[in-house]
DNA sequence: ATGCATCGATGCATACTGTGCAAGTTGACT
DNA sequence: AGTCAACTTGCACAGTATGCATCGATGCAT
């Protein structure tokens, strides 16, 4: 195991209590209204070792969809090795989302001040996605079928969660949706007029 | 047609100086090191009308994407109505690639300051292009497989531009890539071990 | 052409963001 | 205990972004 001493849990610590005071700041007083300060008062910590851990408020707040990404990579590798790669994604999507803060992810979905940084970590977590996705076909992570499948996979499981979150919490439609969302990507996308 | 007065032509024609200065001024001195006084200063354009413009920097570096994207979807509007979904948007890629500037595209993708700035101007195109299909197939703009359709092929798409852009310039190339993406994508992605 | 209403450009003030640097603390390891 | 490396902090400073008031240019009706 990780041996992880008292200073790496420091770390950890203050960082998690950095990204929960940004939500629940976010969450009392809205996204727009929430600085930099306010998030380093609040967790005790000097201004200038906030920016040690983010490089901005942003990141900060949508700390928490990196976080659940991570979580879905996790499980994606931890699904059986002869699942199909969709099947195995939309249960790992199932686990996690089980376990969401719908509250916070519609705060943060919701405000368009946060969209360019939530992409951006999305668009990281493809790389990983890509390499977990090479690795359980036994390709390479240079190959295309690997990028091209997680970043598309990624992106409709975003669009269905955005066009969830505008509905009520239902999570046995989102698994409905999800199911049909990756049914689409099996079967192919193309269509023509009838 | 739509008439333009002399008002909206010089709004017009600023908005493109001051993304042109941007993208100059970020070729010349790289992307890190151009700031909106300068750019602002280059235009002959005081720093509070850049504002008017722009809300930062980096949006005015990405307008040249976000012009394109627009092409894209021009273009996409374009093709025969018979023509099936997902070959319409790769003849409309080859079509507005064929006249990109590669090296200000290669210089606005692989700075990691403008990687959420861009990834936002793809994502509001999504809503457009969605449309574009949904108009095509005779489907409402709020059914699943426009949404999902637009954003996974525009993700797609950028994948194999931005693995394009990572090697020499060739645009036969370039049409034999894009070519194969949409043939992952109309082929359904499902994979697993053999 | 004149006059009026609107829109856009600008300067100013101000709050906030983000980073380099140097000094002080704390933890890890011997 | 002592030493080194890593982390925190304060300070200075450049740059970003917005509200507000003002001034000039444009569009339009008469």
């Amino acid at each position: 195991m990780t041996v992880v001493g008292r200073r790496e849990r420091k770390k950890l610590a203050t960082r998690a209590a950095l990204r929960e005071t940004a939500l629940r700041l976010a969450l009392r007083h809205g996204v727009e209204h929430v600085t930099v300060e306010q998030i380093a008062a609040e967790t005790d910590i000097a201004v200038r070792t906030f920016f040690n851990y983010f490089s901005s408020k942003e990141e900060a707040m949508v700390a928490a969809v990196a976080a659940e990404a991570d979580a879905l990579i996790g499980e994606f590798r931890g699904r059986p090795r002869d699942e199909p790669v969709l099947r195995a994604l939309r249960e790992a999507v199932a686990h996690v989302m089980a376990v969401s803060d719908t509250e916070a992810l519609r705060l943060i979905v919701r405000a368009p001040s946060l969209l360019p940084q939530r992409l951006a970590v999305y668009a990281t977590r493809e790389k990983a996605l890509a390499e977990a996705i090479a690795d359980r076909l036994g390709l390479s992570p240079d190959d295309l079928y690997p990028a091209v499948c997680a970043a598309t996979a990624l992106t409709a499981m975003r669009v269905v969660l955005e066009r969830w979150l505008d509905q009520p919490a239902d999570h046995a439609a989102l698994r409905e949706q999800t199911e049909e969302v990756i049914g689409l990507l099996a079967a192919g996308l193309e269509r023509r007029l009838p």
